[in-house]
DNA sequence: CGGGCGCTTGAGGCAGCTCAAGTCGTGTGG
DNA sequence: CCACACGACTTGAGCTGCCTCAAGCGCCCG
């Protein structure tokens, strides 16, 4: 057995199944605008994918700035502390995305990244990536593309959280969380949550007690389903309408 | 015409004091990075630089992406549109900035650009600054870096709105505005607000009355002196203690 | 000099916070 | 495998900080 594998390796290359060209969120990491053949100088960025538990670091605030980190799966928070110890959520981060950007300006992270389930990620050490830009332009052109989205994604946050009432802040939340995790999971409009409702109070600038109204109120209205961490979309029009 | 340029240099420097070279915030600004005698190749960078009165626009949302815009003087709002009308205000940009990056993403401008003073920019097309990257690679860099700075301080932003009480935010608004104006006039603590109480309120999520109770209440402490628009830190220690 | 906009200050109402009690689900140890 | 314990969530009651509405002042510009 051992033989025929052997064989089957000179043969046949390798499939490995951790590369990118396997990579169920390809098309929306890195590799998305890399021709097929060159996906493997991608790969040779990564240095390492851990396969992390509950509750793993990436990396903490104020660490020295190495790597960046594209998500497998799983699922990631970001958060800041405030001076007074209390703890900010700054961000929620998904399969396909990538973590770290903020930390490009001034070589150190300003804020904690860990996870909230099982998660992979694929550490990608920046001097890597600084190098690799000129071989292929394309990944310095992939990279600022995800930062600028990233800001208009901050800043669209910055436009709900300043002006919404409780029930469309949490609308919104699920509303983005939608769209981020149905581009994955092709599944309806069913997904579950990975984060606590206290993690999204926090994120939502709410308190526990609100965002679980809250959600009761969106129920009663006929736009979401929920049990636990579980969400089902009713009415997606409704929903989307709240955002506005 | 690149004749011509190059024998008017040879014989006496043409001091164009519009030039990068002699401007303000050029340590600020794209230029920093980047070598005395290149910074004629970030002059050639510059469409235009447009002097604009209160009241202009850079652009609009959904405008075709086209060019980035640093400011030379001045001040602008950027805004975006809520579905029911009203302006929601995403950030206030002054001299050695760069407005435009979060256009990049999707080739398409998410917001608008109104100058609150009056104002001189230097218009940027982006596809100039995509082919000088191959020449100094510095040029990129730095974009990239500014980007890094703008998710940072977005997210900073996101921490202070969702988890601060009215007086947090504000004493977090103006010690934002003493950093980022200082550096550029060496001015004591003493700086003009150009934008109104009803524009803050809108950017901090508050009510335009509160903005004011609280910049009275503020002034009450002995950590601020008002007057109109016109504002003196009096206790910057306190004002930053405040903003955690 | 007049008008209007920007700002301040007051009064009352309500959304969301805090405190509290109780249920449910999950993970752990016997 | 079951029982227990703790963390997560929901729901209720009362309080408070911010919003809304309103009135009046003062600065700026035409």
């Amino acid at each position: 057995m051992a033989l025929s594998k052997k064989i089957d390796h000179r043969v046949v290359p390798i499939k490995d199944f951790s590369s990118c060209a396997y990579c169920s969120v390809r098309q929306l990491c890195l590799p998305v605008s890399v021709a097929k053949k060159e996906i493997n100088i991608i790969d040779e960025l990564v240095a390492s994918r851990p396969l992390l538990k509950k509750g793993d670091y990436l990396f903490h605030s104020a660490d020295k700035f190495q790597s960046l980190f594209a998500i497998k799966s799983g699922a990631i928070k970001t958060y800041g502390n405030t001076r007074d110890g209390r703890e900010q959520i700054t961000g929620f981060h998904f399969a396909g995305e990538l973590i770290g950007l903020d930390a490009i300006g001034n070589n150190t992270h300003n804020c904690n990244a860990v996870t909230l389930e099982k998660t992979v990620v694929c550490e990608l050490p920046y001097k890597n990536i600084e190098s690799i830009n000129l071989l292929i332009p394309g990944v310095q052109r992939e990279i600022t593309r995800l930062m600028s989205l990233e800001i208009h994604n901050d800043e669209e946050m910055l436009m709900a959280i300043g002006s919404m009432r409780a029930e469309q802040r949490v609308a919104c939340f699920l509303f983005s969380l939608y769209r981020r995790l149905m581009l994955r999971n092709k599944q309806k409009s069913i997904f579950r949550l990975p984060m606590t409702r206290e993690e999204i109070g926090n994120y939502l600038g709410l308190s526990l007690e609100t965002v679980s109204r809250r959600m009761s109120s969106l129920h009663e209205e006929g736009i979401i389903e929920v049990e636990n961490r579980l969400i089902k979309l009713e009415n997606i029009d409704k929903l989307q309408a709240l955002c506005s």
